[in-house]
DNA sequence: TTTTATTTGTCCGTATGTATA
DNA sequence: GTATACATACGGACAAATAAA
């Protein structure tokens, strides 16, 4: 193929753009290839030496302009195979009402969540000072596996106080929703309070049942929603696949 | 030493937990234990056979629940030394009024600003749909590097338009900081209008400048603020070292 | 510098209770 | 009811990294 149609290499451009680093020039028109479709998600790039003969630059020049790009999530590197696409992350809002079937919906994905197991435990203490419970009050943990057409989006632990929501395992398993479980216990509404982010490593248990590879990044979001009269109801500690999930918050 | 006080092992706590696994019950006295203070910041945790023999459970138990600790960001094991308690994450508020400085700042540290590199040059496609400017604009790069109390917090590349900024560089440099930056453009005020997080691993530059191990976690932060009838005025793209941050969204 | 002890990481195995098919 | 799979808990052995003698 002739190849400069497609990635429409440097050239006259180059000259357009001088001062700009020539990795990050090669690493927009990569970008920009993926992002108007000429990349499709899964597809394999050029190899390294192709692409570096198609821009008339050095492969360690790709290579840096690649490195890039993977940070960012948009291509993955194989050993030994090529780079690959990265499928684009699936947007997922966050905010006062942030409910996963209706994030996952809004894509017009297939929202799924799944009950993998559940206890009734003492809470431990943190979620008891974010539930404002008593130190030895007893808790609903939830253990929930979340799709998005039928690929694994997160998994999260949920406590719920179990004086208010005692079959809370039962009703989740059957609705396979935190919304329409609240709503059987009579609550049509609840918003979220509070949110904190942060990002970790993938233990092999979150990997395996993420479908990632061990030591993939996840990001790791404890978070608190209320009754509408500010009563909290429910603690969630979540991993989502980092991969293939991006946070919004719009202010 | 006798551990029982320090650590609060099982005995006669456990009878109470019945039916939570084991494991579980480990963590949450080993979270609790570090949540007193009994463990400070950089401390060594006893050796897995010891608190094995404390609680009476076997050391593969004591590894399940260290591993839960692990993935929490609590501890960090360094095979052949020991288990250590991590610092506590600087908790990052994130809201309509986000300013690096004043959020440092209002943790009792020391807030840092330092620009490591600049530019001049056309604004990326994404970038320019960010700012809401013409495709072939001219735009300000500037690479920061921010600390707090001297440890390296992120790196952030951050976008003006150049028009409007031309010598953006050279006063962020002299005030190293964004909004005195900004007020020496007249702009007293400005917010936080988007905000989208993921994770990645960090490339080996990052990595070297935030003094993190290659392939450790950071957080991804693209964000646009605005001037308050809502022009754009910059969008950033920020690399936080995951395990020194928690970014916190309060609704 | 070499040796030795300590500590975490990984692997083998066994057994039991609990869901699920 | 039976068979299967899974999570949990325990026991032992050795490798690999570290730290101290």
């Amino acid at each position: 193929m002739s190849g400069s149609k497609i990635l429409e290499p440097a050239g006259a451009e180059r000259s357009q753009d001088a001062g700009v680093a020539l990795w990050r020039q090669v690493a927009d028109q990569l970008a920009q290839a993926i992002a108007r479709g000429t990349f499709e998600t899964g597809a394999r790039l050029p190899a390294e030496k192709e692409i570096a003969a198609l821009y008339r630059v050095n492969r360690h020049t790709v290579r840096r302009a690649l490195a890039a790009l993977s940070e960012r999530g948009l291509v993955r590197a194989a050993r030994g195979s090529g780079t690959y696409v990265e499928a684009p992350r699936l947007a997922y809002p966050i905010g006062t009402r942030t409910r996963f079937s209706e994030n996952v919906g809004a894509s017009g994905r297939q929202a799924g969540g799944r009950l993998i197991a559940s206890a009734e435990e003492p809470v431990p203490p943190e979620i008891a000072q974010r539930l404002a419970l008593p130190r030895k009050s007893l808790a609903v943990r939830l253990e929930l596996m979340r799709h998005a057409d039928r690929v694994p989006v997160c998994v999260a632990t949920t406590w719920l106080p179990a004086g208010r929501f005692p079959d809370a395992a039962e009703i989740y398993a059957a609705q396979r929703s935190t919304t329409r479980m609240l709503a059987h216990y009579g609550i049509s509404d609840y918003r979220r309070v509070s949110t904190r982010v942060t990002a970790a490593l993938a233990d092999i248990a979150d990997a395996a049942r993420l479908d990632l590879r061990p030591g993939s990044p996840i990001l790791l979001v404890d978070s608190v929603d209320a009754a509408v009269d500010g009563t909290p109801l429910l603690a969630t500690r979540s991993r989502f696949a980092a991969e293939r999930i991006e946070l919004v918050f719009e202010s």
